[in-house]
DNA sequence: AAGAAAAAAGTTATCGATAACAATTCTTGC
DNA sequence: GCAAGAATTGTTATCGATAACTTTTTTCTT
């Protein structure tokens, strides 16, 4: 039975063991300095009295207790970063530490605000999503001086360590895929044009390997949205009212993808005879459809877990490589 | 420019200032108990040194400093939590919360050793999934003596606060609903069997809804696999194999009936004029599939938002409700 | 058995902020 | 102009754990 006394401290056992705090405090962190004896009877002092260790003290006490990880994305509701947060979270619960999350709606003014918050718990590390960044969140982070992980958009000058991939080469990728299958007019549809960075990225790569090509980018359409299915499914009927000759369609992602995918259904538009569908992401609802979604499959869990253990091993002094690549895998699929 | 000493405490502000840190910390705090020309020299001195004020010392001095909500889901990858979650962050940090997350993939024990490590970061209160608790689990909260709101699965005997809706009210409407269709042989493909308490009481709800109805659940198929679109598919697979002769299927959520939509579809199986197709959970591909899926919307967004909300006004003293019900919705869709 | 080395345990100072209380400076009414 | 009260500012103790150092005890070695 737990003792009354709703918090007892490391002073408590110490006491109640007639040993010093110091002593208590050595046994419970499972270090060395002490006999077995002496370890039995705080092990078991603290475990009668309920003891909860109280790591606000710890980590004030030592810079190098925090257990704590910051971990921002731009959205909690896409199915990607759900993948990337469990990645992280597995890894890090793992070992002993804890994840505070964050979500700046690709914005990063609120990424700053966030970065602010979370550098005032004294993190022993943080997680970005993203390699651009306000000047103000990069001075925050280099004055914290801590391990830093910027993830997802592979980035060659990272404010410390980067994991992820090239977004521009997704982009190429598929438009290279495209020009080979022998489709000629090809379409975009995008969202959140202002911010989102990445999407934009992926789009310019697509672009620029169909002028490469010799078959440009015909048409685009980027809708001030989030990036879901009815979103791709409006954006596709916009799109093809303004441009009808188009015979293919790359989508920000595969939800869009899939909203495209019902509308070539509800018109009767044969895919990919008479127009290819290509999503990004690959989410788990792409390889269930009728047809299997072409589309870019992004190694979301593994990224998670990479990124933390890189920030893991930084933080231990192991040696580490700052820039890792995690490549995604282009999936032929049906609809292209 | 901030200065080049990578920390500046209220000490150096006060220093600069010529104040005490008393002074600074009741300005930087936003409180009242000093002149307005004190403010501005002490902002201004602390934005010019990079002040990043330290919640560590904060949260140590003071009990009621901290900042810090425990959250803990069964699974980051599901769409449904995902918005929970973006509920909760979006209600907590608007109020300046941060938000720890925690996962305990369906498991009890995990959950307990989750609530173990948070508490030790003495958290201003923790939102818990489900309303099954190990004991220790409970004996540890209580000990903490802060808000807990438990969420997802109302419960009339909450640790704190409940805040959402009946997993068997769910399986109960359900089950009247498709009787009303004239429904007479239903099945059930569950998953998570040994851990997932709440699909085990929407499987209840479900099955003594179709008994008291006169025509009993005949065949369920529980798998021991995440509830994802694969299981759904093979088990459709399987139950049909053993009882073919069902005229609807329940499923444990919506993407294993997409699953088994799939199936259907893969084996010329009419849906729903040989075989209805009932899920649960609201994802949004569910919304965009070419018959419209027969489901439970759940509130998820707002369920997040609602704890939070409840978890702050307790907080703050403010009188509120013990237990919200969060109600669900049945869409009648086009697969049942 | 003495001395050296190793193991075990204790002491003291400290991290940065805040609560509680004390002291000082400003108002204001008469 | 002066006391009373309000507004502003300062002082001291404290939260719980840990690092760094010191002291005591035990274990070896020869």
């Amino acid at each position: 039975m737990t003792d009354r006394k709703s918090k007892a401290n490391l002073e408590d056992i110490a006491r109640a063991t007639g040993v010093s705090k110091m002593t208590v405090s050595r046994v419970l962190r499972g270090g060395s300095g002490f006999s077995d004896d002496t370890r039995l009877r705080v092990t078991k002092a603290a475990a009668q009295m309920g003891y909860v260790p109280n790591r606000i003290a710890a980590a004030f006490s030592s810079d190098q207790a925090s257990t704590l990880v910051g971990m921002c994305v731009p959205r909690l509701t896409s199915g990607l970063f759900g993948h990337v947060l469990d990645g992280v979270d597995r890894a890090l619960s793992r070992l002993g530490y804890q994840v505070m999350i964050g979500c700046n709606n690709h914005d990063l003014a609120e990424e700053e605000a966030w970065v602010r918050q979370v550098v005032s718990w004294r993190p022993a590390g943080v997680i970005l999503s993203g390699r651009t960044h306000t000047p103000g969140t990069v001075e925050l982070l280099r004055q914290a001086a801590m391990p830093v992980v910027e993830i997802w958009d592979l980035t060659t000058s990272p404010i410390d360590m980067s994991v992820g991939f090239s977004h521009r080469d997704c982009g190429s990728e598929i438009g290279q895929f495209l020009l080979r299958r022998g489709r000629q007019r090809a379409g975009y549809i995008g969202a959140l044009s202002r911010s989102d960075v990445m999407g934009q990225a992926r789009m310019q790569g697509f672009a620029e390997a169909l002028l490469r090509g010799g078959h440009p980018l015909v048409d685009q359409e980027v809708l001030h949205d989030s990036p879901g299915f009815y979103p791709g499914y409006y954006g596709l009927e916009t799109l093809l009212a303004r441009s009808p000759d188009l015979d293919v369609v790359y989508f920000h992602n595969d939800e869009m993808a899939i909203g495209g995918l019902a509308y070539c259904q509800s018109r009767g538009i044969s895919v990919p005879a008479d127009l290819g569908i290509v999503g990004w992401g690959g989410m788990e609802a792409a390889s269930v459809l009728p047809r299997r979604l072409t589309t870019t499959v992004v190694p979301t869990t593994a990224i998670g877990k990479v990124a933390a253990e890189a920030l893991v091993a930084r933080l231990r002094g192991e040696a580490g490589q700052d820039i890792t690549v995690v490549p995604t895998r282009l999936v032929p699929g049906e609809t292209a």
